[in-house]
DNA sequence: GTCTATAGTCCGATAGAC
DNA sequence: GTCTATCGGACTATAGAC
């Protein structure tokens, strides 16, 4: 037993979470949160780079599951094939907590700097997996179009699911909004 | 003639587009802008709601011509023949002008918060698109998938256009890229 | 136009673990 | 002694309130 209470960030995450569905992100300060966590505003910001990120994993720890699902697919299966067993790993990841999952997005969704904080991790998403099929020899700008079509894919088949009455698993939502890319997309060519 | 020079809001942007190329973004405080415009730091933020927008359009006029354009394609054309020519209308209004857009995206990718509006600008966009298709009898979730795969065609391409060696047109690579996107998802059915 | 709260940085101090 | 985690206080810029 050291001199401080274990789990730092941990517990900084948890506060956070609690004052933010509380009384709101924006009527949260740092302070706030470190005190209900036992810490100082300055320890906060060892753990986290902004007070945004006490709300996200990071990106690393997030992507690496998706990119391994990437790669873990035949080397002959085409690169969208690639991108849906990204998906399925990241269905896999957050489709089990719906209650949980629906908590945390009532919260970005009611501040516009944890919207955008959310954008740009995935678009970093998008980044690890277009380097994802770039190894596996997709050329450019297939690699990034197969990847950010991914991502749009992911980004509405997660709100459908977030909001349906009739709930559905999320990889099914997902599977049945590739399904609709493909008919969209081959009816414009025709 | 009035009290005050005319156009503060252009000379607050001439203004920062210069410090930013000088000396960084994160080196340029909002109070060096306003004196360089010969305002004060209060009345930048009575144009803009923070230092980041200084660079962007407001989303409304971004938006208007690319809504208009698709709502303009015949009404029975499929919804992404009318997303391809929102993207149409996106190339007409930032194509032109190669040299300003590198600056302004050199800019933008200096920095992660200015990135973080960019793509908080772009799901706007996205949004926007959705509503134009879905008033054209889109259902969803058809509207709001064809629209932001069209925004990820548009992030892909922008990209591919600004790198480019050999320079073609924007709106040919946007084409391009749209193709590509119809080739990858009919492979990944088969 | 002034005044103020909060975010976020910097340097250093301190208390324990090893 | 070194290493690591925390705390203290001063500081600047953003952004909003008055």
């Amino acid at each position: 037993m050291g001199r401080w209470e274990p789990n730092a960030e941990g517990r900084l995450r948890e506060a956070a979470m609690e004052l933010f569905l509380e009384r709101g992100y924006e009527q949260t300060t740092v302070a706030d949160i470190a005190e209900r966590a036992g810490l100082t505003s300055r320890t906060f910001f060892r753990y986290f780079a902004d007070k945004r990120e006490v709300l996200f994993v990071s990106s690393q720890a997030f992507e690496e599951p998706l990119v391994e699902a990437l790669e873990a697919t035949p080397a002959e299966a085409p690169p969208m094939a690639a991108v849906a067993a990204a998906l399925d790993a990241f269905a896999d990841l957050v489709g089990g907590n719906r209650e949980h999952t629906r908590a945390r997005q009532s919260v970005i969704d009611s501040s516009a700097e944890l919207r955008e904080r959310e954008l740009i991790k995935l678009a970093s998403l998008a980044s690890a997996l277009a380097d994802g099929l770039r190894r596996r020899g997709v050329p450019d700008p297939q690699a990034g179009l197969a990847a950010e079509t991914g991502i749009a894919v992911l980004r509405v088949a997660f709100a459908e699911w977030r909001d349906e009455a009739v709930e559905r698993p999320l990889a099914e939502v997902m599977r049945a909004s590739l399904a609709d890319l493909t008919t969209l997309t081959a009816a414009a060519a025709g």
